[in-house]
DNA sequence: TTGGTAATTTAGTTGAGACTAAACATAGCG
DNA sequence: CGCTATGTTTAGTCTCAACTAAATTACCAA
């Protein structure tokens, strides 16, 4: 459900995927230049100089020519909408078909430019208007909203911290493989120990598991800090807790 | 899961639509005119000839100059595989979101392009292999083979019968919402009173219920004839035989 | 201020897949 | 047997989205 319903057949897959790179290069780095675009996209320069001008001609960007990019409102409604789709089909694929982790992604991929109004209620009906995907990234609401927090990740914690995972934001199956199996995956509590001098590997504790993980892996696990609401042992009744 | 992975970018949506159609027209009808496939796709008819030429390029089909069109073995794999895809999309999304019947083949439409093998294998585990999708329609095995079973429309029953609607095979969304309301989708009994004579309305009983249909609507229902095999209401009412 | 290098844009080409207008077969009818 | 209506194919053009090669701009260093 969108205000405006852009159900114009005039913007293409092609469009939609320009769109939805230049916004994530938009969120994390200043200018973006036709190159990193181009990269990001697997094509020639040239190619992505065109597809800026026919970009630029449609409304959903600004070109300073040799300088860079910078998408319109219009632009970044529709990057917002995909991201929208591939969030909550990721969201979706996990809870009915319990996709692994790993595969999520590239389904998404696919999926992100194939769902209607329709269908996105239907989800959104079944999955409880859910805010956050399986890797913990926040889905964009309908009116183009996002949750902009941010969380530092497990390099940044002093020794002895706990902290509750909150984003896996990779997009390597491998890895996150491998996050699974160490039970390393939002929702995941776990505590820090620095062990290891000169920048070498983290120990922490996850489900009462100790684990060293390299620092390379442990950027790529965003966490919230904070000692998570402790479940009593033994036994009085379960205190209700709340995040705010 | 195909013994022949065919992940072809060569395949582009537009010859899965192309061979999808003209697998259709052939199941229903002779031979596959040039116009008739235009028309179906909703192009002019150089369109449809410049693509058959294409297809026919790619060794999907033969094509005799002004005489029509053929699919090889090639093509009707693929365009099994679209169907297939289509109806297992179909299933997934009536099964998981509870999309009404509908508005099921506009969804699947698009979605069909769109199914890895790895998803499809997810979705078969989820719903237990179906053979059928929620209009009847039978869903392709993996391996290329369809149940061609041919039911009778109401129509051909002859007074008094008992049958089970088996098929409902219409595409317009407004027909199948009529048939909903009126509990004539696959799967329900019905018992057939022909009171009208020159080939007017029929009056058939569904549920308990007895509804009046046209003709015209009666021809897109289609039924398994037969006595169901009836619970024991109260007492020795009536013993059915059982089918087989 | 000037050169050189790297990044960017322009120019020109290609293939899909659509279109219209025109040429060409086929079949039915006199 | 030939004419004509209808259907089909050919010819030529258009847009999208990619490419390579060549020209242009920006920036940094001397």
């Amino acid at each position: 459900m969108h205000l405006m319903s852009r159900w114009d057949p005039e913007v293409s897959r092609s469009v939609e995927d320009y769109l939805k790179a230049i916004y994530t290069l938009q969120e994390s780095g200043g200018a973006v230049r036709t190159s990193t675009l181009a990269e990001r996209m697997g094509v020639a320069a040239p190619s992505a100089t065109s597809m800026v001008a026919r970009l630029a001609a449609g409304g959903f960007l600004r070109h300073t020519p040799y300088r860079g990019v910078e998408l319109t409102e219009k632009g970044s409604r529709i990057a917002l909408e995909i991201i929208r789709h591939h969030r909550l089909w990721e969201a979706f694929l996990h809870h009915a078909l319990d996709v692994p982790i790993d595969q999520l992604n590239e389904e998404a991929e696919r999926l992100e430019h194939v769902l209607s109004d329709e269908l996105e209620a239907h989800m959104v009906r079944v999955l409880g208007d859910p805010t956050h995907d399986p890797h913990g990234d926040p889905i964009p609401s309908a009116d183009g909203t996002v949750d902009s927090a941010v969380y530092p990740n497990v390099t940044d914690l002093p020794d002895g911290a706990s902290a509750t995972v909150r984003r896996v934001p990779s997009e390597d199956p491998a890895l996150l493989r491998y996050l699974k199996t160490l039970g390393l995956l939002p929702g995941a509590s776990i505590v820090l120990r620095r062990r290891e001098p000169f920048h070498g590997p983290l120990t922490l504790t996850a489900d009462g598991v100790e684990r060293v993980i390299g620092r390379e892996l442990a950027g790529q696990i965003l966490v919230e800090p904070g000692s998570p609401p402790e479940l009593p042992r033994a036994h009085p009744a379960k205190q209700r807790r709340r995040r705010g």
